[in-house]
DNA sequence: CGATGGGTGTGTTGTGCATCACAAGCCCAC
DNA sequence: GTGGGCTTGTGATGCACAACACACCCATCG
């Protein structure tokens, strides 16, 4: 799996690793692949040790007494999950879904573990990342105080854009409608609604499975409430 | 200061410390006293350093661009804050309020991040504790997503409540209706509404700062949505 | 090539709750 | 005490949006 080492160091998690030990350490991870709507990790699950996320996209969602899902948190490529279990042996507290065909990588729990802690480096490595996902959640739970659906949606829509090689903005592989909308605590239909909005105004459009934000600026106006629809 | 030896000693961070060296950190450490409303960490501080509550309440709060307070997380005793800009020194992302007359120490930055790293254990120690913040913010999520908002304050004030010396379920010094609302997206007026409607079915019971939970279950139960005030 | 099914687009209806407005407690300071 | 500041209680109003119900689109697959 020569693919997997350079994306390991990215990780920054193995810095302190000599590049010998690293290949062994990458010849123990099983590689897997995930369609659409698969699950990677299940709730509850204790042992399913770190995964890293080589292409695609993933989300932790969980389920409401009454049945509703809820949308935590997005996973992109070259990041990792199914942490929280591996440093405190609890069981996952959510589901961890494919939303676009991805590959993973687990690495067994025993192992990540000492890697993550065996020296100072690593364990201030992952305790970055931890903070970074801290912060995400923190300006996540703002986003959802936003008073209107119709800003969250956009505000969550900013988020997710990236700015791709010919300086375009987009969103590679959108989400479904659904998928946005569980993570903003929306209705589908209030998802499918702003979205007409954005794509008559030309702040967005489709192409193939690539969603273009033409105008990134107006698109964040939207989520400060600067730019709304007009009332019926 | 020698009572701060023992609340530290709690926190799992400083095991691996022998007494004396555990004494001589605790010399570095300046107690401050915050009244309630007072602000600990401002948002954007970055070496405000590792707090510790000693006692008291406190309450992470951010605030949306059109001025609405967002609560993020509540702080009880015993617990440390301030973590992350310790890690990655990065600015606070959020303001720190005391909701409760309160004891806090600070540790400074680099004291605080020799001491976090030092060992595998404090590492673990470390990563344990973030963990478990995340768990919480986790479920934190769900509970906004619950669809009434009569519910999620029910939720909230569940989560709230300890069990006492005495058998009794309470919530000791409890926060304002204000401070509730602004943790579960809703309106003061609710959140009075709703503890109107406990108090009337006896689920509730205000004891000057004690607000006993005379029925656990029920409480449970309103926040699952199997018990809800009769429409008008 | 039609069938199947997940995803998307759109109108209608009802209601939960934010918001406003103000009254009434409560508690501390002076 | 007594005043003045936060906090809590309660009614009236309007509107945003969830929920429902269908139509339509367009992949993919036998």
């Amino acid at each position: 799996m020569p693919i997997l080492i350079p994306i390991l160091q990215g990780l920054r998690l193995f810095d302190s690793l000599p590049a010998s030990k690293l290949a062994e350490v990458a010849s123990t991870m099983n590689e897997r692949r995930a369609e659409r709507r698969e699950v990677v990790i299940k709730r509850g699950e204790t042992d399913a040790g770190l995964g890293f996320l080589i292409e695609g996209r993933l989300q932790t969602v969980n389920f409401t007494l009454d049945g509703r899902e809820v949308g935590i948190d997005f996973i992109e490529d070259g990041d990792f999950f199914g942490e929280l279990s591996v440093i405190d042996g609890q069981p996952a507290p959510e589901f961890i879904i494919a939303v676009a065909p991805s590959r993973v990588v687990f690495l067994e729990r025993e192992r990540a573990r000492d890697l993550m802690f065996s020296t100072p480096q690593s364990a201030a490595a992952v305790a970055e990342r931890l903070a970074a996902r801290m912060r995400r959640a923190a300006s996540h739970r703002s986003l959802l105080a936003l008073p209107s659906s119709f800003q969250r949606v956009c505000a969550q829509l900013a988020l997710l854009a990236q700015r791709n090689g010919e300086g375009q903005v987009v969103i590679v592989m959108p989400p479904t409608h659904q998928e946005i909308a569980i993570m903003v605590n929306t209705s589908r239909e209030t998802v499918t609604r702003t979205l007409q909005f954005l794509q008559g105004l030309k702040v967005l459009a489709r192409d193939g499975n690539l969603l273009v934000v033409h105008q990134p600026d107006t698109l964040q106006q939207a989520a400060d409430g600067k730019v709304a629809p007009a009332k019926v």
